[in-house]
DNA sequence: TGTAACTGTGGACCATACTCCACAGTCAAG
DNA sequence: CTTGACTGTGGAGTATGGTCCACAGTTACA
C-alpha cells in the first residue's frame, strides 16, 4: 500500500506519515519503484502501529517515547530479561496512569450525579477523590 | 502563600505557575502587597487545581481543553444542564481513554508474560487486544 | 536605612508535533 | 509519448507548552 493510502486507512496526513516515518516509529519497505527516492510500501503492521502510536500519544507518550518503546521490539537484539525490565516499566506507567483515570473518572461521574439529582447535598470535592490513591 | 513557596509544594517552576495563571488555569489572588506589580496569593484549591492539571495532562489533555474545563465550573454562570452537558462529554472522554489504557495494559501483560514463561507459544498480538474494544 | 531575598513584566528562546509548500522525479493509463 | 496523479525531499512556518533572562519594584529583617 502506498502513501496516500495508508494515511487514508489510518487517518493520518501524508505529512504526518512521513514525520513519523523520519523518526523511526514507522518503517515503511522499499520496493524499487520510484527510482532515486523509492517510493514506501506499507504494510498492516504499519497500520497496527499507526494505532499504537494514536492510543499512546492520547495518553500523554511522547513521540520520543513511543519511538524508544517500538524500536526495542523491532529490533530484537536485546535479551529478553532486559525486553521484560523495560516493558515491566512502562506497565508501571500505564497503571499508575490509570489509577489517576479512574480517579477523575469517580469525581466526574459524582460531580455530575450531585449537579443532577441534589445540589444542596455537599458538593464532591476532588481532593477526597485523589487522596485515595 | 506566595508564588515560591506554591512552586515548591506543587514541583512546578515560578515560570510555569505564571504561565498557567496567565492562561486562566489558576486564580490567585491579589493581597495589596507587592505595589504596583501586586504578588499573587495563592490558595489551597490552587494546589488541587495544579494536581488536577498534571493528571489531566498526563492524560493528553491539552492545557487549553483543561481552561476550557476548569472556567466553566470557576464561574458558575452556565444553567445546570449545561455543566451536566459538558462534563458528561468529558466523562464520555475520559471513558474511553481508560478503555484504550486497559487495552494497552491487558497487552503489556500478555507480552511480558509471554517473554518471560513461553517464548514458544504464538506472540500476543496487539490487534486482538486492540479489536476487543 | 541598607540590603538580601523576594516579586511581576516583557520578551527571547526552546522542544515537540505537526503542517504547508515548491520542486522535481516517477508511474500508469490512454 | 503525453499527461495527470502520484511520489520523495528540503525547508519554512505554526501551535503548544514551557524555560530563561534582564530589569525594576517591594518586602522584611538586621
Amino acid at each position: 500500500m502506498l502513501i496516500s493510502e495508508f494515511a487514508r486507512v489510518t487517518g493520518l496526513t501524508r505529512d504526518t506519515v512521513r514525520f513519523y516515518t523520519r523518526l523511526g516509529l514507522l518503517h515503511p519497505k522499499k520496493n524499487g519503484k520510484g527510482g532515486r527516492h523509492p517510493y514506501s510500501i506499507f504494510a498492516d503492521k504499519d497500520i497496527q502501529a499507526a494505532e499504537v502510536i494514536r492510543i499512546s500519544q492520547s495518553l500523554g507518550m511522547s513521540l520520543k517515547e513511543i519511538a524508544a518503546f517500538t524500536e526495542e521490539r523491532r529490533k530484537g537484539r536485546l535479551t529478553r530479561e532486559r525486553r521484560v525490565e523495560i516493558m515491566s516499566a512502562q506497565l508501571v506507567s500505564l497503571e499508575s496512569k490509570a489509577t489517576e483515570l479512574e480517579v477523575m473518572i469517580s469525581y466526574m461521574r459524582a460531580k455530575i450525579h450531585w449537579l443532577k439529582w441534589n445540589e444542596q447535598a455537599p458538593e464532591p470535592d476532588f481532593e477526597n477523590y485523589a487522596r485515595l490513591n
